[in-house]
DNA sequence: GTTTCCATTTGATTTCGGTCAAAGTACCCT
DNA sequence: AGGGTACTTTGACCGAAATCAAATGGAAAC
């Protein structure tokens, strides 16, 4: 493995990217601690990183950009087991890495620790495993969130669930509340949400199409949508409350 | 609440129940700062315990038995997604329990703490903090293993897969390694089956029926399954490798 | 022993989503 | 502009699992 500083740290002065644990911005303390032992490195977009094993004795954590864990049957089914989104961590502390492919959604910058020192910085500073924990509960949260979904949802309400989500992640990036209409670029191919859904790429175009004609949703182009009612999109995903949701 | 102390501790004098936060048996040291905080509860089978929102304000392991995490739909429709078994935690440390219920499965004793000195104490005992995260590193991963067999197995590879890990959980347990066949009883109903695997009951029922047919397993009576091959049972489980399985 | 209740099995039919196939669309590249 | 490629849509058909319904089994209660 060689890995190289590509992560100019003052492109995080304002904190855009939410990096909980290392971010250079809101935790300065905690920075210095980890900066002997962590690297930076990137990928490019549909890059797959293999990061299960012993090899790859490293624990990750997402800088910039999107990436997504899949795992993958000996045929070819496969099945997107969560998103990992800027200040997300990968890879278990603690013992081999789960076998868990890291897919590139969109260019990524990794942090990389190696993984006995992460570790006893755990021991050493506990607001870090604090921290760690919440995020992992967190992560636990969304995975119990989806099992319903994979498991009791039908293909239409798959879909709605998957775009309630994503809408509600942007529209709380971008501070626009409840109010009017939403308006977001979907980050994921038909066939990436079909793996992220349990369905086939079909299926989910059939159903982005159903709700196109039922007014759910608007496509001003095929990854660029309106929801004009988020309330209306949330019943169609089946959801009663606005409970916990992925990320 | 009523909160009445149940457990014996002596109970606990050989550790069967791996109880890793609190056994008296193997933390005796961690047990006693926990003390004075913790209260022991026992349910009866088949008992629903509402462990979400603001009033629950626990954190609650169990001591003894099984229970299950379910989450259910306006309309009935229910999922299952986890298994708690002796020495798994529930609820959400720092924050409101998530909004899912605790049906236990048989008899169960639970262990409850207060939430608030329960997080003070992870920040003071910092090695029980790592250890939370260890167990929610598991349990993360088991949810995501289980997100595949829900997206993408078919019901006869769903029935296997649970049947396979009820299995390894057993053997694991009896100390019988890999040899001959495992002999063991079925913990669940086929409703309870049905909702952990996203199917419906008479579609596990069939499944079972099929793989009986087929020689995979064996059924003394409804609930006591042999499997004469656990290798066998795998391969129908379409896993490749004996890679991560629930708890 | 027999009645009752619940879990389970089995059967008949329907339906949702998968599979296979073909056509349409946008974007990049000389 | 033309052509290639990757992504997306749509159609026709099929099959696995759901649904509806009834029968069977087994254990506790009377």
């Amino acid at each position: 493995m060689t890995l190289k500083a590509q992560f100019d740290h003052t492109n995080c002065s304002e904190c855009p990217i939410r990096h909980r644990a290392v971010c250079a911005h809101c935790e300065r303390d905690e920075l210095e601690e980890l900066e002997s032992i962590k690297y930076y490195r990137s990928f490019e977009a549909g890059q797959t990183i293999i990061w299960s094993g012993d090899p790859m004795n490293f624990v990750g954590s997402v800088v910039s950009g999107i990436a997504s864990l899949t795992q993958t049957m000996e045929d070819g089914r496969t099945q997107m087991v969560g998103l990992l989104l800027p200040s997300d961590f990968v890879g278990r502390p603690g013992r081999e890495n789960a076998p868990y492919d890291v897919v590139a959604t969109t260019d990524l910058v990794m942090c990389c620790f190696r993984k006995k020192p992460f570790e006893d910085m755990m021991v050493t500073t506990p607001h870090i495993a604090q921290r760690l924990l919440q995020m992992t509960l967190d992560e636990l949260d969304a995975a119990r969130e989806w099992m319903l979904v994979l498991g009791r949802k039908t293909a239409r309400e798959k879909i709605a669930s998957l775009l309630s989500i994503i809408a509600r992640r942007d529209a709380s990036l971008h501070q626009s509340g409840q109010t009017g209409s939403i308006i977001f670029d979907l980050p994921l191919t038909r066939e990436a949400m079909a793996d992220y859904l349990g369905l086939t790429l079909e299926t989910v175009s059939r159903q982005i199409s159903a709700l196109k004609k039922d007014k759910v949703i608007t496509l001003e182009s095929k990854r660029h949508i309106t929801i004009p009612d988020m309330r209306r999109l949330m019943e169609e995903a089946g959801d009663d409350t606005d409970g916990g949701f992925l990320v």
